[in-house]
DNA sequence: TAGCGGTAGTTAAATTATTCACAATTGTTT
DNA sequence: AAACAATTGTGAATAATTTAACTACCGCTA
């Protein structure tokens, strides 16, 4: 199983499958096709398969999938059969929501440590996560075996944040600060974004030349 | 220019450029080449000359494209520059986050009503907007004429906020909830989702084989 | 004004991703 | 037990996207 024969969109794509999954075993669902997963995703069942392929074989022929095999198969090959401690930089009013955000922790990523350099926040206790200086970042990452690194820190400090997450020794960022980030190869980079978001939105809001803008009348 | 001819991709694309241009311009640059933005942004020049084509010609041979010009053109094309009166469902601690970003306004996105069904909630101002409840949601689009909702409601409730506000008329939605939300195909959407980006990242920072565990000699 | 370095726009090629189509297999029904 | 309906996994075909390569052009310099 080399990684670097599946493809990013494929791995993109893998998460949505586990939520699905789990939904459907939330709804009591034993096994599922192709197809069913397929219209719950909006997607076609030939995509699935195929990206499912690239792993292995789960589903018996004229069946389906056992919804909870293939999630856990899935849960397993995507690493979230683990715990990832993660930590955050920025408790401004993004940061404060993302700590107490319950969406993260039932999903393994668990935010362990987190970091501000101002003062004034400095030693605060958030939702249980003490507030440290910026100067210990590195140990911490180090220390605590910190492999994700979430900022949340306005766009001019970003990069450098992330500078020192990557020397800390991070594997992963999970940016939401609207900038590109440059990282060194070997890093993963996410960035969530919601305003290049609204910005692609908006094109397909405006009013284009699709087609004739009368009837056309044969004679 | 006939929008079913540029392919989504690039139109995600744009809104890239836009703001690696507006940087640019208020770093004093005047021209810049594909090479220059390419490197910015970590793209090839091919690709982001092939993207522009799909819109015009836009640069100068042997000079680069004028960065305030470029900007205009890919604002204007991407309708970024009008304001987009948006509406808010689901004024919890997120929904709050969201109210209160600055990022948004800048950009021409204000979010003009909010929603929520606690009644605890409605009647509140956050950040100048007055919480009003859901019963008003599809009279205030129609009647204020909101092009976008944003939505930061519970999972569970998501699906039917989305469907009311396209029930409402709204053409374009930003859902932060963690769903795969189900809408007319002439409404656009976007997700803000970081578990799955979280849960598409860990895979990358597992150890697989891609290569020889041990430098292999030759005899 | 002729030549040159540099860069856009564009056509063609290469690559990547998606969809199709079908053999193989499963469980069910008669 | 045979026929049948359903569905996977996959190789081939198709479609989409990216990259490469090249022509035309711009502004500068000698």
């Amino acid at each position: 199983m080399n990684r670097t024969e599946v493809p990013d969109v494929v791995i993109l794509r893998l998460p949505l499958y586990v939520r699905a999954l789990a939904q459907l075993l939330a709804g009591g669902a034993e096994v599922v096709s192709s197809q069913q997963l397929g219209s719950l995703l909006q997607m076609t069942p030939a995509q699935i398969r195929k990206d499912l392929s690239y792993f292995g074989r789960f589903g018996k022929q004229g069946r389906g999938y056992n919804v909870r095999f293939l999630r856990e198969e899935l849960r397993r090959i995507l690493g979230l059969d683990r715990k990832w401690p993660a930590c955050l930089v920025g408790v401004g009013r993004l940061g404060q929501a993302i700590i107490n955000y319950s969406g993260f922790a039932p999903e393994g990523f668990t935010i362990v440590a987190a970091f501000d350099r101002d003062p004034e926040q400095v030693g605060r206790n958030i939702a249980g996560v003490e507030v440290r200086p910026m100067s210990d970042l590195r140990a911490t990452v180090a220390d605590r075996e910190i492999a994700v690194g979430i900022v949340s820190v306005p766009a001019a400090q970003a990069q450098s944040v992330i500078d020192l997450l990557v020397a800390g020794g991070v594997r992963g960022i999970l940016n939401y600060a609207p900038i590109a980030p440059q990282v060194p190869l070997n890093v993963v980079l996410r960035n969530i974004d919601p305003v290049l978001s609204l910005q692609s939105m908006t094109f397909y809001l405006l009013p284009h030349d699709d087609g004739p803008a009368l009837p056309i009348t044969l004679p």
